[in-house]
DNA sequence: ACGTGTGTAAAATGATCGTTTTACATTGTC
DNA sequence: GACAATGTAAAACGATCATTTTACACACGT
């Protein structure tokens, strides 16, 4: 496997499960069997580092997920919490280990919330036939909802919000 | 004021704003006036000093909040949003921050998610005559995804979110 | 008046962190 | 067969952190 990818695919486990700070640089280069000076000849920093495995996850994750429609939407939910287990978003995650003063992430968690919202956006428009941001607005909130309440109240939560959501989308057409 | 009060009010404000980790025992010593051998003498440690503040914050929360139906609960959250700024859970944030490994921290989330999660299931129970879990997840999941995407969106958010609960729950009742 | 408790101010301790550097080995290429 | 390029191994650097310690000042109950 390139080193590139193998730094990048480990540092985002190590960060996700155990988080950012927690994650020194010596456990990471540890992790992926390389040596400090091949890890910082690839990688300029950590800031920089995390910043970019933000950027491949946020690809990664629209890549996987679907947008079609309501069901899609919290069934690929549903499919990722599964596979990636429930942690909460790690945008959300790293955002708040960094109380916002790393401006690498800052800009990663703001792509990806610009990119989310849009996608959602999109998905409510084609459903009504309209757009509607009140009705976005929810969405939104059940899904972020779904993501955070699965961590401690497991993965039926999403599919209890996939249910609210579809009903709530449904009103707004059939009222 | 108190010296202990001082203290928690001090930790728990710059914890919020600034995060657990990028929050160092000298700043928070600075900023309480006091000198780091007081504030020791009164603290165990930082972890346990964490513990208190999430301890103090869930009290103060669960005082504040109303539970008496939907439009109580979100406008609840909607004044503590605007009162306190939109930066999401802190019970979640500063859980992600640890990457789980401060088990002070998990009990005190713990206890919070579990009187969060038995407060709504209360509510929805009263608003429907019985008791339903998939109605309490939608609720609990409009609930968190309201706290977490006012902090990108702003609190129309919330206003959404209990709009839609309460449409949620009058389907429940009058189906 | 005296000791005890509680406070301040500031240096010291020991650990850990991100990052760099030194010294050396391996490999593919002209 | 010499030369870069790229890798390993490990020490070193400078900063920061949580926590402790030393030295000293003030108040107050008996």
């Amino acid at each position: 496997m390139d080193i590139d990818t193998r730094i990048n695919d480990t540092a985002e486990n190590l960060f996700d499960t155990n988080g950012f700070n927690a994650t020194g640089m010596s456990r990471l280069i540890q992790a992926t069997g390389l040596s400090s000076r091949t890890v910082y000849k690839h990688v300029a920093s950590k800031n920089a580092l995390v910043a970019r495995v933000l950027a491949e996850r946020q690809a990664r994750f629209f890549t996987v997920m679907r947008f079609d429609d309501i069901n899609a939407l919290f069934a690929g939910l549903a499919d990722w919490t599964v596979r990636e287990g429930a942690r909460g978003c790690l945008f959300f995650r790293l955002q708040a280990e960094t109380g916002g003063q790393v401006e690498a992430i800052e800009a990663a968690v703001a792509a990806y919330h610009a990119e989310l919202h849009g996608r959602i956006t999109a998905l409510v428009t084609a459903a009504l036939g309209r757009a509607d941001t009140h009705a976005t607005d929810q969405i939104l909130a059940l899904f972020e909802g779904a993501t955070t309440a699965a961590t401690y109240r497991g993965t039926s939560v999403i599919e209890a919000a996939r249910a609210g959501a579809h009903r709530l989308l449904d009103l707004e057409t059939n009222p």
